[in-house]
DNA sequence: CCTAATCTTATCAGGCGCGGCCTGATAAGCCCATTAGG
């Protein structure tokens, strides 16, 4: 049944997700994927995630988080590569990343649904995994849909996490 | 330590309804985001 949901919990034990652990035969089919398709549309890394046994937010998290590391690390020989094709017409662009361009479909959330997730939002907009894992739950969509929706309501509601805002604060000076 | 998980910002794109708004999904982060767990 519902626990205590309105109790203020000084700090969740735990706020991150746990951390996966990528087996070699994961990382080197990953890997093959990856380098023949860096951006692997929602089919593909539903696929992966199939062939693989895990879960597809994990598969676009790393591919994403690959991306990153890939791109700059590469940086030097593919400007080494083109100084050697000193030739003006563009034969081979490298923009030919196959981007299958193939969305994850847009969910539409329900009335009764969008209202606990402003609910939780209004309470929390930083929600811990527990938190999503149990909105997700309870409004009956994948907890990945709850981080989503939060990072969007977050961003469009200026609710923004201060930094370290030095002492702009509208506040009556710090004591 | 390595790198998965997280955050912010910007942009694409679907649904609705008829021009453009709202908002979910995706990508990058710059001398290459930051944080933190095994």
């Amino acid at each position: 049944m519902a626990q205590d949901s309105s109790s203020n919990r000084p700090m969740p034990q735990k706020y991150r997700r746990n951390r996966t652990k990528f087996t070699k035969e994961q990382l080197k089919i990953l890997i093959d994927t990856f380098n023949q398709m860096p951006y692997p549309g929602y089919a593909t890394r539903l696929r992966l995630a199939l062939e693989i046994d895990t879960e597809e937010p994990r598969i676009q998290l790393w591919f994403k988080n690959r991306r990153a590391r890939y791109s700059f690390q590469k940086r030097g020989e593919q400007k080494e590569a083109l100084e050697s094709s000193q030739d003006p017409g563009q034969d081979h662009l490298p923009e030919q990343i196959p981007h299958e361009q193939v969305r994850q479909c847009r969910t539409i959330y329900s009335r009764s649904q969008l209202h606990a997730l402003i609910k939780a939002f209004r309470k929390n907009p930083y929600p811990g995994i527990h938190c999503r894992e149990q909105l997700a739950d309870d409004i009956g969509v994948p907890e990945s849909k709850v981080q989503t929706w939060f990072q969007n309501r977050r961003s469009r509601s200026g609710v923004q996490r201060k930094k370290k805002i030095p002492d702009e604060s509208f506040g009556q000076g710090q004591g």
